[in-house]
RNA sequence: GGACGCGUAGCUCAGCGGGAGAGCACACCCUUCACACGGGUGGGGUCGUAGGUUCAAUCCCUACCGCGUCCACCA
């Protein structure tokens, strides 16, 4: 017997425990069944290690999880692969901030072993945590192939693209401007730089002119957001069809302080309308100026160093100074110089870095990139052609924009924490530079080196990691074992479906794409379906500083995982999820119902006796039910497949809570307590059933919850063996909707429907027995409405059904189904409300059926509307008429009377 | 500047060509033999604005207003 109320916290860990113990999350499970079993692959977005759960994790992962159930209990060979990621960036600020907090020496103090292998110790104690609290959640993850992108086997992944890609050209080093992080100490990409507009000043210098005056002026004026960066000015430059400069092209002018010459040069650039019409070039800090140093081959002269202070060609009194000192200090020397010519307050976008938070900086520096722009024309292709699918589908419209405009990736960073860069440097070579050997390993760089110097020669490693991406870009094929030719590799790629968040298309999604195709030959995943972002109940992001964070684990504990899942699942069709606890709350009420509906059913003995089959039911009531099933069941199988979890859930919410129990159940209970055993055994194994697949349809979303109470509940089916998850799902023929006993049920329910209206909007009392008098309706629903007196009887509070033609005068109407009803309430009632009533509803049907007249009065919509649709009017308006006139009458006698 | 998305009941959202739905909240009723984490009933919307297409528009098209997100080098 199930107990009276189901204790998540206590069950669940047991629950997860014995899953694990079962073997069900491995894909063997299904082949040890069936050989033959279809593969069916997600690979998890990993986590960092360094990561907690948060609610993104929560919703990604129920998502993954209802996929993978799902599917299993479809009998496919389900591989759902987890794994973390060793997040370069992150991990390693982390790490740092420890050693700070421990007043411990910084990571250069240490030295570069010391703090990697200070990293490794922590993620050997702590970095485990993430996949224990994926646990909780109830994720069926294969843990037993479960991988981290620093593994020996990823890296050896990592190192073989970085090689192919480099031997194929799409790979190279370059000297370039990059976004620097000063604090880190690294280059990052793009999608690492958050712009920010601020408010800010731009301020105008005089750059004097060198030599005679033009025209009586003899300075040039610039404006700048970055007044220290003047001291590495290479030239000012105007528009060539600037009339008031074209004699200054070609001149030179002093650079104040630096105290340089720089050309005026003439480039498409800057633009006459803003500003004084004439640009300072300051090619080593700033993506524009380098453009256009580079066509006019001006140097590019750096003036700060990796931590963002004043270094090179600069007057001494500057070195090593911050830049925001330095630019006091140069907006000091100008205005001494006489060469200040104002400031305006304008809004300024500043890039920060997403990690740090500082400002980056354009800086010179060599790295490795990434020819990204070749990459992504077979991978744009991929979803052109539809071989990946993105879902909801305009998601795939951002992915285009982003990959038909993409920029070579830079994929080197200047961090330790991270797969070091297969490159080692050797002497100079014939050409000047410095040779270079990309190979997998030391010794075939050694190898390679003796090659071409024919001799051995001494090599350093490039210090450099990669970017956490390209090893994340390589997952899912990584994973499964590549570059050895896996069975895994074989079976499960392409995996089936990804899903993730929209703020890692490019980062990830995007990346994967393009070496999942180059380095497979084929798409990475068939689908990708993207969710939303969970915020808080106001539509804000969660985030620690603003304190509005719910934690995952917090509501997991306090109202179960199934409760959260639940949530989740139903509320993954928007685009921002706004979470709020008494939702949640909401959802644990719905297992709670579900739980009491099995504790009555196993009350009333409800059970399947061996060599049930449903189509057998014959009960009007238990055949409606098996259609309610069979409607429900069609509802979760399509939404699931077409990734609406959305629709799942309320499908499953609405058959369990209002079909099931507060229909089917109550219609039931007086079957269930009369004398009819061979109704009342057909009810049970009927309810019984349901239950059972109720419980099965519901798994994927509410694991917990539903395979607790398949454990309690063996009776509803005498078939069971082993636990809910390896269970099947159910198989549900279409035929078993009979409309027969739809017509007939529905007709029952809403006469109790619209007789409680009735009760309820006059106030009858409780108390008060009437019967129900049918007045008027066909044979058909006369003779059902007379079969299920009974439940009339209970659910409606009437003493009697009966057939009354003529109702005794003090009788109140109703309409239900096209059937003309009575109750004798008028001693019990105020007949004034009940005469508002009347007026009410006449006036309701009323204009209902003047509208639909007059949409039938109209030719066109006759000729050209759907003959359906016409005659659905046409019954809409007769039927209409008709309520309308009965109530009339019946108003009409309450007004003789004198009301 | 470009791209994408969103404006539907007090709140959160579904619906996306044939007279608007749900959950929560609200009001009233119910100590009914699974469940008060419950049962019943009800109020509440000119579906952002203006045009257009159509027999028919919340739904399609256009413009506008408002909100959000992403991308972008404007000094």
């Amino acid at each position: 017997m199930l107990p009276k109320t189901f204790d998540p916290k206590a069950a669940e860990p047991l629950i997860y425990a014995r899953w694990e113990q079962s073997g069900a999350f491995s894909p063997e499970h299904a082949l040890r069944r069936n050989p033959d079993a279809e593969p069916f692959c997600i690979v998890i977005p990993p986590p960092n290690v360094t990561g907690s759960l948060h609610m993104g994790h929560a919703l990604n992962n129920t998502l993954q999880d209802i996929l993978a159930r799902f599917h299993r209990m479809r009998g496919k060979s389900v591989l759902w692969l987890p794994g973390t990621d060793h997040a370069g960036i992150a991990t390693q600020m982390v790490v740092e901030r420890q050693l700070a907090a421990q007043g411990n020496v910084g990571r250069r103090e240490l030295g570069r072993d010391a703090f990697v292998q200070r990293i490794w110790e922590w993620k050997a104690e702590s970095g485990g945590a993430i996949t224990q609290q994926l646990r909780r959640l109830g994720a069926s993850c294969d843990w037993s192939r479960e991988r981290f992108t620093l593994d020996e086997g990823l890296s050896a992944a990592v190192r073989k693209v970085f090689v192919s890609l480099h031997r194929e050209g799409l790979l190279y080093r370059d000297k370039r401007l990059v976004n620097w992080d000063p604090q880190f100490q690294t280059a990052i990409s793009d999608l690492e730089v958050e712009t920010r507009e601020e408010k800010g000043l731009m301020w105008s210098f005089a750059y004097p002119l060198e030599g005679e005056p033009i025209d009586g002026v003899s300075e040039i004026v610039i404006a700048t957001t970055r007044p220290e960066t003047m001291l590495g000015d290479g030239a000012v430059a105007v528009h060539p069809d600037d009339e008031r400069y074209r004699q200054f092209i070609g001149r030179m002018v002093r650079l104040p302080i630096a105290d340089r010459l720089i050309p005026i040069i003439a480039d498409e650039y800057p633009d006459p309308e803003k500003g004084s019409g004439a640009v300072k070039i300051t090619g080593a800090h700033d993506f524009n100026d380098y453009q256009v140093a580079r066509r006019h081959d001006l140097s590019l002269i750096s003036i700060m160093d990796e931590q963002a202070r004043m270094s090179g060609p600069i007057p001494d009194r500057y070195r090593g100074m911050d830049r925001m000192v330095a630019r006091k200090l140069v907006l000091e020397e100008i205005e001494a110089l006489g060469l200040y010519r104002g400031a305006e307050e304008r809004m300024i976008a500043r890039p920060y870095g997403d990690r740090s938070g500082v400002v980056i900086e354009p800086f010179l520096t060599d790295q490795w990139y990434v020819d990204a722009k070749t990459l992504a024309q077979p991978a744009i292709a991929d979803v052109e052609e539809g071989r990946t699918v993105f879902e909801p589908a305009h998601w795939a419209k951002t992915y285009f924009e982003w990959m038909r405009n993409i920029e070579p990736w830079c994929v080197s960073r200047q961090l330790w924490w991270g797969h070091r860069i297969p490159a080692w440097f050797g002497p100079v070579d014939e050409t000047g530079k410095p040779s270079i050997f990309v190979e997998e390993s030391e010794a075939a760089a050694r190898a390679a080196a003796q090659e071409q110097f024919g001799r051995d020669v001494e090599l350093r490693q490039d210090e450099d990691v990669l970017d956490t991406w390209f090893s994340s870009g390589l997952w899912a094929f990584s994973t499964l074992g590549w570059p050895n030719e896996t069975e895994d590799l074989k079976r499960f790629y392409p995996t089936d479906t990804l899903v993730t968040g929209f703020d890692i298309i490019f980062f990830w999604v995007a990346r994967m794409m393009m070496l999942g195709r180059h380095f497979m030959g084929s798409v990475p995943f068939r689908r990708v379906i993207i969710n939303g972002l969970v915020r808080d109940e106001k539509g804000q992001k969660m985030s620690k500083s603003k304190g509005n964070v719910i934690d995952p684990l917090e509501i997991v504990d306090a109202l179960g995982a199934d409760a959260l899942r639940f949530t989740m699942a139903i509320t993954s069709g928007a685009r921002d999820i706004k979470l709020s606890k008494t939702r949640i709350e909401g959802y644990r009420n719905f297992g709670t119902k579900l739980w009491n509906a099995a504790r009555f059913c196993q009350m009333n003995e409800c059970a399947v006796p061996p060599g049930f089959d449903p189509a057998t039911l014959s009960s009007p009531l238990n055949r409606w039910l098996r259609g309610e099933v069979v409607r429900c069941g069609a509802l979760v199988t399509d939404a699931i497949e077409a990734g609406r979890f959305d629709e799942a859930s309320e499908a499953l919410y609405r058959f369990i809570w209002n079909s099931f129990c507060d229909w089917y159940l109550e219609l039931a209970k007086p079957v269930l307590n009369g004398p009819d055993e061979a109704a009342k055994a057909e009810t049970r194994a009927a309810a019984a059933w349901a239950l059972d697949c109720a419980i099965r349809l519901l798994h994927p979303v509410s694991p917990f919850i539903t395979e607790a109470l398949w454990e309690e509940t063996a009776e509803f089916d005498p078939n069971r063996s082993g636990m809910l998850i390896e269970a099947q799902w159910p198989t549900l023929p279409a035929e078993w909707v009979d409309p027969q006993a739809d017509a007939e049920i529905g007709l029952v329910i809403a006469t109790i429907g619209e007789g409680r209206s009735l009760r309820a909007e006059l106030r009858a009392p409780p108390s008060a027995k009437p019967p129900l008098l049918i007045v008027e309706g066909s044979g058909d629903a006369k003779r059902v409405l007379i079969a299920a007196e009974a439940v009339i009887r209970q659910m409606l509070r009437v003493s009697a059904v009966r057939v009354e033609p003529q109702p005794p005068a003090g009788s109140l109407p109703f309409v239900a189904s096209g059937v003309t009803f009575a109750m004798p309430l008028a001693d019990v009632i105020d007949l004034k409300v009940e005469r508002a009533r009347l007026i009410k509803e006449i006036d309701a049907f009323t204009v209902d059926a003047d509208r639909t007249a007059k949409k039938l009065a109209n030719a066109d919509f006759v000729a050209r509307a759907p003959a359906a649709v016409v005659q659905e009017n046409r019954d809409r308006m007769e039927e209409a008429r008709a309520s309308a006139a009965k109530l009339a009458s019946a108003l009409q006698k309450l007004e003789q009377a004198g009301v």
